[in-house]
DNA sequence: CTAATAGTGTCTATTAGACAGTATGTT
DNA sequence: AACATACTGTCTAATAGACACTATTAG
């Protein structure tokens, strides 16, 4: 017979947590950031290159193969703590901007049983990069091509290439919400081509509307380089009287100029938070 | 010794899936709908009303609280299909917009144990409910206001009221992203009260640049009706030509009238889709 | 006729798109 | 000088905000 509790307390010490089935979770991140590639002619700007952080696995499964930087969450840790620690292993960084992104729960994710996964994107700014990766990380640039119903993926780095396919299905129309589909997964690890893609999406989309961006820029910048790095998340050209009189509202000029460069010297602005 | 293996098979079939911890995670909706409240003036509009549902709790914790309709995610079953089952449960509906808020993870969140709760939104179209809700269901219509760093919330069904304050806190000044911190939570279960509040705030956002607010309306309705649905989510007055100028791209005229409204009649509008 | 809402016209202010021009440091 | 980029001016098109007006029905 089923015992009738009159108190809340009462009830709470009786409680057997293992009557429910219980399943892992695992945080993983999606490390975004900016690097600067020289360009030979003295002339010519620098070229900036969009990166993610990838991490060759170590163990089964998918031993060898590249993947984004995930873990367990401790039993007595929150799923932000746990994705900030995976950070901090990989990069050794700290306070860096981290938002969760969506959690992941399909039955069959993880070949060796039911883990739940919530991702999570983190902007770095290199500059605050001091120390080095840890060994097992590499930063893969990114480039992407975009139609209606298809995401073209490369990342590459000095010695690889990882070419990968998501196919972009409508789920609901009155809110552009797409369901993300891996076609070709490159060889990466587990789900984690469509991870990011669905990443890439929301940084896109947010760029458009919050000032997110400032949290991959480094503290001074000049306006090419902000508008360059808009146009590398956005995969669009965008015209610069248009750029420069919406952007003002959100940045402030300095007394610092960029010279050395082979041309008119440009103004550092800085974010106005 | 730890064992060498060749094989992800071989590895695989090895596993022990019991040497991480687990836990359990919840699915908790958040179920929106618009209701219509008869005036007595036989010339004025019906007016619109916003509520939430919520459940009667009859076990511990929080037995006879007030709670957002949620359930523990089955071990064969995504949270998504979870999240559903548990609409259908309360309301018997399906196929209706459902979309994934936040996965909540504090550690203390639940006095029995530890449990991780990803929090869905949906938007039901009222026409479409057909059944009595389960029993121990109730729409309670919101009101609230806000401030720049709190929300005061009131949730009101014909019998009770239940008032409830929420702070804001500034997370990431770039993208405008709060914490949510219960100050009062007026009687309300678990950390229901700031989920309310979450679910509130994104709506309010995404129907400034989606058409989500469709999958609130019935399938026919006037421009009157459909702006003073917006009005009651973003909680502001808008302007009549300006309203129509705009949701005129997203809607398409119908032969249909609305009469016997004391007034002149008005023209009934589908979404176009 | 009147109350109440439906629906439109228009003026102005603001913002976005496009292009052409001028300015300046490095080699 | 010439190259490459920095930076600005301005015209036009599109959009948002505000207000006033006309139209139509039930009672």
């Amino acid at each position: 017979m089923e015992k009738i509790y009159q108190t809340e307390e009462e009830f709470l010490k009786d409680y057997d947590a293992s009557l429910y089935e219980k399943l892992s979770i695992t945080a993983d991140d999606i490390i975004f950031s900016i690097a600067t590639k020289e360009q030979k002619n003295y002339r010519k700007l620098d070229q900036k290159v969009f990166s993610v952080l990838l991490i060759k696995r170590n163990d089964f499964p998918f031993k060898g193969c590249w993947s984004l930087p995930g873990g367990f969450v401790g039993i007595k840790e929150t799923i932000d703590e746990a994705a900030k620690r995976i950070l901090k292993q990989k990069t050794n960084l700290e306070n860096i901007y981290m938002e969760q992104l969506y959690t992941y729960s399909n039955v069959d994710r993880d070949p060796r049983m039911r883990v739940i996964s919530t991702s999570y994107i983190a902007l770095i700014d290199r500059s605050k990069l001091k120390d080095k990766l840890s060994q097992d990380a590499a930063w893969f640039q990114i480039q992407y091509t975009e139609t209606k119903d298809k995401v073209n993926v490369t990342l590459k780095n000095e010695n690889e290439q990882i070419k990968f396919v998501v196919e972009k299905k409508l789920k609901e129309k009155t809110t552009n919400q797409y369901e993300y589909v891996i076609k070709e997964n490159g060889g990466l690890a587990f789900d984690h081509a469509m991870l990011i893609v669905s990443a890439l999406q929301r940084l896109k989309n947010k760029i458009e509307y919050t000032d997110i961006i400032f949290n991959i820029m480094p503290e001074y910048f000049t306006l090419s380089e902000l508008q360059n790095v808009y146009e590398l998340i956005l995969n669009k050209p965008l015209l610069k009287p248009a750029f420069r009189r919406v952007i003002s509202k959100k940045v402030e000029k300095t007394d610092k100029m960029l010279t050395g460069e082979g041309h008119r010297p440009s103004v550092l602005y800085r974010y106005k938070g």
